[in-house]
DNA sequence: CGATCCTATCGTTGTTTCACGATGAAAGAA
DNA sequence: TTCTTTCATCGTGAAACAACGATAGGATCG
């Protein structure tokens, strides 16, 4: 069993200031684009549980949801594709954490309405 | 001509604090539906539109935006059955407007994310 | 009254989503 | 090597979504 921290796979703090616009088209297909990805309750409650346990969790969270394996990767998928998770090979495991810089987008974009 | 002001149908500043939990199955429910409304950019540009004119915009909404009457229709049904907006017959037209208690909501649900 | 304007709804079509089981690919373990 | 574990992908079917034109209803104007 080998434990897993936030820091083998999630390296990036990236403090640096989001300089994109808050409105205008682009940032309104961007704000609906992350939005959409969070428009599923599973795909809540993997950003929250990726969010709480601050490390990774791999294939755990199929354990957590009551959903089949493929339905779960899918919606990793979809979250990955908006660019709110990343997912990092560990031998047979993927690890996926919350890319700290794209929620911070959606929140600033959704506080900016 | 009519002219219509915010004060006309938006009578709800409505300040009180929102006890709802933040968290948890309900609270994930919640920001699916409010996310999953918010994501389409028509809706997320018709949001920015009853925002900014604080007054209500009916009809106009249509001419801001390059689709058809029909389908504007269809999204503001959308925002109006996530709670996101509200809609008041006024004579011939329909006044919309932002549901600032939704959208506080909503705010509050990512900001916790 | 009839004509007009504004909006909602209906019906349709094509696309996308959601969920699942089954299959595959890659990495370790035996 | 072969077996097992872990995850992604494929294929499928049901449901939901997005967009439109056409239609209908309610309110106002003439």
């Amino acid at each position: 069993m080998k434990e897993r921290s936030a820091a083998e796979c999630c390296p990036t703090p990236n403090t640096e200031p989001d300089l994109r616009p808050v409105e205008g088209q682009e940032a309104d297909e961007e704000l609906a684009a992350l939005a959409k990805a969070v428009g599923h309750p599973a795909r809540v409650q993997i950003l929250r549980l990726l969010a709480h346990r601050t490390s990774c969790v791999c294939g755990d969270i199929v354990d957590e949801l009551p959903l089949a394996q493929s339905t779960v990767s899918q919606h990793l998928k979809v979250l990955k594709e908006a660019g709110l998770i990343r997912g990092e090979v560990d031998g047979p495991r993927v690890c996926y954490c919350i890319e700290p810089r794209a929620l911070r987008r959606l929140k600033v974009l959704v506080a900016g309405l």
